[in-house]
DNA sequence: TCACTTTATCGTATATTTACGATAAACGAT
DNA sequence: ATCGTTTATCGTAAATATACGATAAAGTGA
């Protein structure tokens, strides 16, 4: 019989998860590149920038501003999205502390137990 | 009017959210480090670890070996399973990528044009 | 005030994800 | 052959994600 079962996720595993959801469709990737590379990110922009319609684009951006990758500033009737240093910095690392990590593994290769 | 919307995604682009998308659950962020820190990999051990149904670790082992992080090697009536090397060096080279063209680039924050 | 522009939200439809119990399949051991 | 172990799959339920048209909200400018 199994072991008891009481193992949570740690606020860090949640935590890098939730990034890694944020960035899980292709429009989202691109949004955060068209974001750090245009020096104009104008939300009607990025409508034209990619295969999808306006609400589509709207709520994209409300998932990434939800896990704080981007915010918006208001300006007259338009939006200013971009990117959030921070939020940026943070995630690279913790993506970066991840990968690491694993790649430092010692069980990396399967040890298949042939008899 | 919207000019012409005809930007589709790119391969690089679908593949790296695919990545993330098998990344986006805290069990697959948690599988993941235990398949690379334990020195035993049997799925029946993945259940003790997780908060987690058999049936359930099984859809999310299948979800990562779906994009190749992963593989099993069939053991009698065990499972055993393991990082992928290979799929990891190249998932942790493209969020390194990723995440280095975005931190380069020059609008990073909001240059908002007040008036 | 009245259009016009821009973006968020609502309503809705469809698809996917997540979770679990039950069962099947595959093997080892007796 | 039968039993116990291990894991995948099936069936199903509930939640979430994705997409879009229509509409609302908020500001600009005439």
């Amino acid at each position: 019989m199994p072991t008891a079962k009481t193992q949570n996720f740690t606020d860090d595993e949640i935590l890098l998860a939730d990034f890694a959801k944020a960035l899980s469709h292709p429009a989202r990737i691109k949004i955060m590149k068209i974001l750090s590379e245009i020096n104009a990110c104008m939300c009607g922009e990025l409508v034209t920038l990619l295969p999808l319609a306006q609400a589509t684009v709207s709520q994209h951006l409300k998932e990434l501003k939800r896990v704080g990758l981007i915010s918006g500033d208001i300006d007259g009737p338009k939006v200013c999205y971009c990117v959030n240093v921070t939020a940026l910095q943070k995630v690279t690392k913790d993506f970066q502390n991840y990968f690491t990590k694993l790649n430092e593994g010692d069980n990396l290769s399967c040890k298949t137990k042939k008899k």
